[in-house]
DNA sequence: ATGCCAAACAGGGTTTGA
């Protein structure tokens, strides 16, 4: 089973390209983050044509998730507990069954948190505090989980292109790199951290100043494993060839393969 | 250091993103 995850940047803007890539992907579970779109808007005829299902959890404007698998999920749960003050559409979990068990794959769009000295930054670290929670009672399930997303976090300096220029910045603050190496700590596997300890693995290159041609990139899009996924890994990539496509999004996506 | 780019919403300029 391939697991895939691929902030689009806004699925209205993104459509033929996201077509093209499904078109060609062997990919089982496609989590998208930054829909940009409520869910009476989504496009999802035009992708259960290509013989996916479709679950959103979208908002206006901004923010917005969507699982799209191959074979339909059996539980689909939508916004992330612990605040009910919270009406950003980040978060979206999906059960799915397979011949060696079931799976349970989490679509995560962590909230980016700049500038650091804003509400935004708290807003934030509470986020990563209450995925933190969830993950503590998904684990006891002792199930294969996966949280696949955007999570906004450089978790290493030979994570990034030039780790000065992110000094200060949210996605690299001590705080941030902390909360993700707190998840980390539960049992968590960076699934392309487990196959490669390569610099220069980035998923995201700015718009700006000719990032992509200076390869001036960061890795921010994160799949990690439960320790009963991570037993189940073959490998794990980055597409970053569809950086170079005409209208990319500015994220690319990043996979693992698990043995089910 | 940041809005140089991009998308959404709206129908111009603001908000958001990383």
């Amino acid at each position: 089973m391939k697991i895939v995850t691929w902030n689009i940047n806004g699925i209205k803007a993104r459509l033929d390209n996201l077509l093209t890539w499904l078109k060609e992907t062997d990919a089982d579970v496609i989590c998208l983050q930054e829909i940009k779109s409520v869910d009476e808007n989504f496009p999802r005829l035009e992708i259960e044509t290509l013989g996916f299902h479709v679950e959103t959890h979208g908002q206006k404007g901004f923010n917005g998730v969507a699982i799209l698998s191959r074979t339909s999920p059996d539980e689909v749960l939508r916004g992330l507990p612990g605040d009910d003050e919270d009406d950003h559409a980040r978060f979206m979990e999906a059960v799915f069954s397979t011949a060696s068990g079931v799976v349970r794959v989490a679509c995560i769009y962590l909230p980016n948190g700049n500038p650091i000295d804003t509400p935004k930054f708290p807003y934030k670290l509470a986020w990563m505090k209450r995925l933190h929670i969830w993950l503590e009672g998904r684990l006891a399930l002792e199930e294969p989980i996966v949280i696949a997303g955007d999570y906004n976090v450089i978790p290493e300096p030979y994570d990034c292109y030039n780790a000065d220029a992110w000094l200060g910045d949210a996605l690299f603050q001590p705080e941030t790199r902390n909360a993700y190496r707190m998840l980390e700590n539960l049992g968590m596997t960076d699934a392309i951290r487990a196959v490669s300890d390569a610099p220069g693995l980035y998923t995201f290159w700015d718009y700006q100043a000719g990032a992509w041609q200076k390869n001036n990139g960061i890795r921010i899009d994160h799949l990690l494993l439960s320790p009963e996924a991570a037993s189940k890994l073959v490998s794990a990539d980055i597409d970053r060839q569809v950086r170079s496509w005409e209208k990319p999004s500015d994220h690319v996506p990043a996979a693992a393969v698990l043995a089910f």
